[in-house]
DNA sequence: TTGACATAGTGTTAATGTAACACTATCAAT
DNA sequence: ATTGATAGTGTTACATTAACACTATGTCAA
């Protein structure tokens, strides 16, 4: 007879922090509390993870009802298991982050939650629980992170411009950077493929557009390449 | 009247990767299964986390328990929560790493397990539930955190040489290091301090032992400052 | 005492990578 | 034809990294 753990157990969560851009600034994603604790609070995301579903599915699930959100590629960021922070009883909550492009996931409406929106990360109200200590860690990590993996390739358009690229990375960072040095940089990795069209967005010169070698990436990747900013 | 969630919930418990180096080779702590499931296995230590105790509570506890280490500085390296994991019942496991000298720390008594014992991580033995993916996950994760933060000094006794500290760098990345470059890094941080005092080891050239000075450490860390190696 | 051995300690150089810098090109609109 | 707006392009000084070999100082044994 396979023994099993009978003592009380905490509950558990996850929250998500989805960043998104809109080719200008970094925002996120919080949701307006509909229930105590924290009724009219934002908060991140989030929800309790059910027996029958891995952690991954109960993010992409809460962030479904929550948010409208469906489709997003999470990363798992770290697990919060400090005993208050809920006020309700003991919870644990592993959170998640993603970096999503604004323009395809426009301010969808909640169902779950009374409210979401997209707050500049510069402009984020007091928020519920700890939840403003994750934030932190998961902006912190997202800053890591974009500066050795060309992880903003996948919120750009199949095409896209050297322009939009960069914009994106400084707006993630929250630096600019120059641009002679970062076209060297990514075009030196030899990942982006330059098209025959070009973009004409407006009364100036045509911007050669380019597209994103996933296979390339995927087998240098595997060999360790290192694809530092 | 405060909600609380009443549905079947996951159990929670913690495992943790201890590396243990032994001035040569990098080991990690496994301890043998005393109970089914798996009994007679070798896995990595932790337990079930109880409600009233904080993760990282409950990862030092459980070393205690089932290895008799005590004292050990533990990081949260990531939450493994799939399905099937164990074959009881669902359990989500919040994983710990830690990197700790071994003569310090030496092959204690296990009093929950049935033994304890250090591997060389070129030959773990098969192991228990998904612990052999826990242990690639610490591993990795140890060898990219070395290189960046000055992981270390806390790991050579108070008083040490460069060889020492060269050495530990060079079991933990698994290549081998240029003497000069590596001194010239190091000391270049202005984070060693020399002492009056040498080494005598044996029938050769005394070493120079030097100190960490852990509060310049950090202060400099506190300014965003890089460690690199 | 002297020679063998074992580890400590020390600088230079070539190659590479990074950061700073300004001007020309091409389109639309007027 | 001029203006406005963004695209696109090289060079250089500087910093960092990687490769490389010899001398110094102690113990021990002959």
């Amino acid at each position: 007879m396979p023994h099993t753990y009978q003592y009380p157990r905490a509950a558990l969560t996850v929250d998500c922090v989805v960043f998104g851009l809109d080719d200008s600034e970094l925002k996120v994603l919080l949701i307006e509390r509909a229930l105590d604790p924290f009724k009219g609070k934002w908060a991140l995301p989030g929800g309790f993870v059910r027996v029958d579903e891995t952690l991954d599915d109960a993010a992409r699930r809460e962030l479904e009802e929550e948010a409208g959100l469906k489709n997003v590629f999470l990363e798992q960021l770290y697990t919060f298991g400090e005993l208050k922070r809920d006020p309700r009883e003991r919870v644990v909550s592993v959170a998640y982050y993603s970096l999503v492009k604004l323009a395809a996931h426009d301010t969808k409406a909640a169902t779950d939650a009374a409210d979401a929106r997209w707050f500049p990360v510069s402009k984020v109200p007091k928020l519920a629980f700890d939840h403003a200590e994750i934030l932190d860690a998961a902006l912190a990590r997202l800053k890591g992170k974009v500066r050795y993996q060309p992880i903003g390739f996948e919120l750009l358009p199949p095409k896209f411009t050297l322009s939009q690229l960069q914009h994106l990375y400084e707006a993630v960072l929250g630096t600019e950077l120059d641009k002679r040095n970062f076209r060297k940089k990514v075009l030196g990795f030899g990942l982006l493929v330059p098209l025959k069209e070009t973009q004409m967005t407006g009364r100036h010169r045509p911007a050669q557009l380019f597209s994103f070698d996933a296979d390339k990436y995927e087998k240098l990747k595997k060999r360790g390449f290192n694809f530092e900013l």
